[in-house]
DNA sequence: GTGAAAGCGCTAACAT
DNA sequence: ATGTTAGCGCTTTCAC
């Protein structure tokens, strides 16, 4: 395998004009350039980015955490980010972590042992060398972007849309159709931006002087399962709800089976509305209302707040919100029928 | 940030005791142990791994590469590779193509960088680098491993299942639920995999004595719109389909929004099979037949293969195939009626 | 069992 | 515009 070594040697120049000739081609004479890119041809030389890196302290690369890649959402946050990496001549590798802090906390030691330079957060996981700092006060441990979830008590850059306005708005629009008996069926306990949308839905029930059942309140893990297996609660509970919140797509497409399975119906029976607009939502049936996130723009200002930590400019506390828009479709479509 | 020899320092040894603490924890005395740990404790010191990456002439780390992190079917490969990847101490790290050659050659170059050791392709795109040297006859430019898709003239290792036999049992199955007017959709046409089923398709239709008609043979690319659209094509075409083989199950589920909108039934009109099994399979409406691939195991195998290569076993062009499952749910189960 | 030192391939400061 | 060289942090002979 070739080095700069031998580029040097056969195109008769020193290794730092090889060097040049990659990193600042204008400082090298353009005849120069000729005999060096001849010599990378001849050889099949590709740089060591290992060596460059080590030299640099810097390796070009960050990683985005997903909790899930069979989770459909996360995939245009991801083109965002590489968009905007791209552009900044880095890469961008993705984590999985199915939900495991272990799994995180590997990740996070990439960027300890200088693999990477940062890490972008999709899920509501933090690395346990986070937290630890935290809990002492400290800074942050190493760069760090947070892209949909917040937490308490953590300073650090993040960007997202308005969950309890999307929540609201979500709820909202099912008193519009007509709905009395709003239920809600949210994400782990333990989750923020579940959190957040129960506020949400909360605050659209008390503007219209609605009551808040805690009965209408179920606990999912946006998972399609846990969604199916929390409407089978749902069915349950009397009075019947006759409008219900899902905090993500997923679990509405769970529900919509249970409810199918009970002989009811949507949105005869149960209006409906979901969150995310993933890919599927619009194929199932009835088609899923929903609260869309411009999932692209997220993945691009969350990269932009990484470019700006990475280069010392602290992006801080930095907090950029998003729009969201209310998708209607025929899950919640009370007016005029529904024909799927 | 600490460095091998401030640890070095700080416990009273030289950097190689450090340096063998970590790699080779059995050549060094238990009380000196004890003191490198103290140091790298106190000090916060996590191990440079470009420079072990250099100074050891291999990375550590494989990169799995996804057409795109929306398709819900990698998850199960991905933590099969993981599994048997933390075994060997590697790491892995995702790409996403979105089918974009481009960026797949991107993720070459980091193997040609040696930032990542190997590849293992989940996807129906090469190199462009390996295309080149296929051509030429030569051998593999950088370590590869196949998962799922196979190409023409390309010795490589490779682990799948056997596409043609799931096509035909798919296709078979669907002739015993009294189907005569056998359809399918299939994926792009250069898709080897995708080639694989239609041949499957068309053996289980010869041994039935069913007549192959063209008309019968849509083309889709493996996502739920595409499925949508062939499916509206397909409705005109006469003499009408009864029975339709999706070769992936997205396409199956655009499929049924579209029979839905035609008012039609499943599997009442059309008995219907899709392939992969992916989460949302069982919560379609009605649940869809599929056939479902041992994704965890296929990636416990690749990575395998891959850890072979890496090793200069050279894998050669070893062939694992694992074994797939007709899953039999309502959307082709015309024996008792479908209550979903 | 431990230490000294060479060197992995590259970049950047300095010299010419 | 180009060359010389130190050194990024680590591993690994080779001595002792």
């Amino acid at each position: 395998m070739a080095t700069i070594i031998d580029i040097a040697r056969r195109a008769g120049v020193s290794v730092a004009t090889v060097s040049r000739t990659f990193s600042h081609p204008d400082k090298v004479r353009s005849g120069t350039r000729e005999k060096v890119r001849k010599a990378v041809a001849e050889l099949d030389y590709s740089p060591n980015a290992l060596a460059r890196s080590l030299r640099q302290m810097r390796s070009g690369t960050v990683i985005v955490i997903v909790p899930s890649i069979q989770n459909t959402f996360f995939s245009g946050i991801v083109q965002g980010v590489e968009n905007v990496a791209h552009d900044n001549g880095f890469r961008v590798l993705l984590g999985e972590t199915q939900g495991r802090q272990e799994r995180l906390d590997y990740y996070a030691a990439m960027v300890s042992s200088r693999v990477a330079d940062g890490l972008i957060l999709l899920g509501s996981l933090l690395p346990g060398e986070v937290t630890e700092r935290m809990k002492e006060g400290a800074g942050l441990p190493m760069p760090l972007v947070l892209a949909c979830e917040r937490f308490e008590d953590l300073t650090c850059p993040h960007v997202a849309i308005d969950n309890e306005k999307g929540a609201y708005e979500a709820t909202r629009h099912l008193i519009d159709q007509g709905c009395r008996r709003i239920a809600t069926v949210s994400g782990p306990a333990g989750n923020t931006l579940s959190q957040d949308r129960v506020v949400g839905y909360r605050r659209a029930l008390a503007e219209a002087e609605l009551p808040f059942l805690p009965d209408y309140v179920l606990e999912g893990d946006f998972t399609v399962e846990s969604g199916y297996s929390a409407m089978a609660d749902l069915l349950l509970v009397e009075p019947r709800a006759d409008g219900i919140f899902f905090e993500n797509d997923e679990m509405a497409i769970g529900a919509l089976r249970a409810i199918r399975e009970a002989g009811l119906s949507v949105p005869g029976d149960f209006a409906i509305v979901g969150f995310d607009d993933i890919r599927f939502a619009e194929f199932v049936d009835p088609p899923l209302s929903t609260i869309r996130q411009p999932t692209v723009e997220i993945g691009e200002a969350a990269m932009e707040l990484m470019m700006r930590t990475l280069r010392a400019e602290d992006a801080g506390a930095t907090e950029i919100i998003l729009d969201h828009q209310l998708i209607i479709r025929a899950s919640s479509d009370r007016s005029a029928g529904w024909t799927g």
